[in-house]
DNA sequence: AAGTGGTCTAGACCACCGA
DNA sequence: CGGTGGTCTAGACCACTTC
C-alpha cells in the first residue's frame, strides 16, 4: 500500500475511533509531516481523501477540521455491486435467478441499453429478496463475448466476482441515473408490491478499463427498500 | 484564476466542442507541461478536475482517454440550490411562498432537523410551479440567528445569494439522504399530486464554513419531476 | 506578525502499457 | 524496450486566519 494510503487509513481509524470528535482539528500538515516522516504532498493527498470522503473539511489558514465521524455509504454513487453491499452491511438476503438466456440486440434494445445493434448479449433477470421481502429486480444486459460461459450458478453470487477474480476483467467506470418509474407486469410478479403503482428504477452502463461497455443494468426497487445517501462540497 | 483552474477549463472547452471525440487520448502529461508551460504538478490537478468531472479517464501506462462529452449534472450531489440549478438549465419556473414563520425548536424537531433544542429558527414553506405545474414543495429550516431579516421578498428568490452575497456568510457543506415518503395532506394540497401515493422526499443538512448548521431543508418532489444523474468509479 | 493551508516548481524513481 | 501515468520529495511563495 502506498504511503498517503496508510496516512489516510490512519488517521481515518483515529477519526472512526472517536479520538478526534466533530469539531476537533487535526493536527496540522506540518505536524503530520514530522509525525510521519514524510513530505507534505504525502501528507496532502492522505489529507484529500478524508476530505472526499467526507470526514474532514479544510479550513485554509486555520486547519483540517472532522465534520462526521460515522462511515457515509454510496450505495449508489460508488460503483459497487448488489452483491458486495449486501455483506458489507451484513444484511440476510437472497438471490433468485429468474431468467437467463443469450439475444441478439435490436434497434430498440441498443437505444436502451447502449449495446451495439446484432450484438450478442445475455439478458439475465434476478429478483432479491431482503428480510423476506421481493425487494428488487435486477434486470442485466451483459455482453456476451467477455463471458462465454455464463451460467446460474455465477449469477446467483457475483457476476463482479466472477469477472474480476475469474476473468481477470477489470471494471472501470458507470454512468447511471435513477429515476421513479411506473410499475410493469413484470414487477408486480417479482416484487412484494402491495399496492403502489411506482418503482424507483436506477439504470447504469458498465465500462471496462479497455473502454469497452459490459454491462447495461436496470434495477428496479420497492419504493419502501430504497435509500441514497450522499455529502456534498459547495463549489464557489 | 489558478492556473490548473484555467488549464481545465481550456481542456473541458475542447472536449465539449467535439475537439476530442469520446475515446481519444488528450497530450500526454509531458506535452501539456510544455503546451502551457507550467510544471507537471498543475497539469496533474487540472487532469483530476476532469477525471473528477466523469469527462476523462487516466489508464496507468496510456494517457488521458475522453469517456464522455456531455455535461454530467448533478442535481442532488453537488450542492446547487433550486434557484442556480433552474438558471442554469433556462427552465421556466416560479417560486410561491407558502409560509414564513419564526419557531422555537422542540424535541421532535431538533431530532429531524439537527438544530438544538429550544433554538429560533424561520420555518419556510414553498413552492416550486416548473411549466405550469406544482412539482416541488421546500420545507426549509434556518438558524434565525445568522439571518434576522429574512422575508418573502428574499425568500421567493434565492436564499442562498442572499446568504453568501448580502450577508457574506459562506456555505460550506451538505449531508443529504434521499428517499421515497408518502405524500401528506400538505402535499396533496400543494402538488400537483394526480393519483400518486408517494413523493421523493431529499433531506440536508447544510453547514457555513465556521462548521454551524444554518439549514435543514426537507425537499418534496413529484415522482415524474425527479431525475438523478450520476457519474460512479470503480474502487479496486 | 506568526501560523496555517493553497499553489507551483523541478526532479527523481516506480509501475504499467504497448510494440 | 521506450513512453506513459503514479508516487514521493524539497523547497518556494502566496492567501487566509488569528492574535
Amino acid at each position: 500500500m502506498k504511503k498517503y494510503q496508510v496516512i489516510y487509513k490512519d488517521l481515518e481509524k483515529a477519526i472512526h475511533s472517536k479520538e478526534y470528535q466533530v469539531g476537533d482539528f487535526l493536527p496540522t500538515e506540518q505536524e503530520l509531516v514530522e509525525t510521519f516522516q514524510v513530505s507534505r504532498d504525502t501528507i496532502r493527498k492522505a489529507l484529500a481523501l478524508l476530505v472526499e470522503e467526507g470526514l474532514v473539511k479544510k479550513i485554509h489558514g486555520s486547519g483540517s477540521q472532522v465534520i462526521s465521524q460515522e462511515q457515509v455509504n454510496f450505495p449508489v454513487s460508488y460503483l459497487t455491486s448488489y452483491q458486495e453491499l449486501i455483506e458489507q452491511q451484513g444484511i440476510k438476503s437472497q438471490t433468485n435467478v429468474i431468467s437467463l438466456d443469450k439475444i441478439i440486440v435490436d434497434t430498440n434494445l441498443s437505444e436502451k441499453t447502449g449495446f451495439s445493434k446484432s450484438q450478442q448479449v445475455w439478458r439475465l433477470i434476478r429478483q432479491r429478496v431482503v428480510d423476506g421481502c421481493a425487494s428488487v429486480v435486477d434486470i442485466d444486459y451483459l455482453d456476451a463475448r467477455l463471458m462465454p460461459q455464463l451460467n446460474r450458478s455465477i449469477a446467483e453470487n457475483s457476476i463482479y466476482d466472477y469477472l474480476e477474480n475469474q476473468l481477470h476483467l477489470s471494471i472501470s467506470h458507470a454512468f447511471k441515473e435513477i429515476t421513479i418509474d411506473n410499475i410493469t407486469e413484470q414487477d408486480k410478479i417479482l416484487i412484494d408490491i402491495g399496492k403502489d403503482h411506482h418503482v424507483v428504477c436506477i439504470r447504469s452502463k458498465v465500462y471496462l478499463d479497455n473502454g469497452n461497455q459490459f454491462q447495461f443494468t436496470e434495477s428496479r426497487h420497492k419504493l419502501e427498500k430504497f435509500k441514497f445517501v450522499d455529502y456534498a462540497k459547495r463549489h464557489h
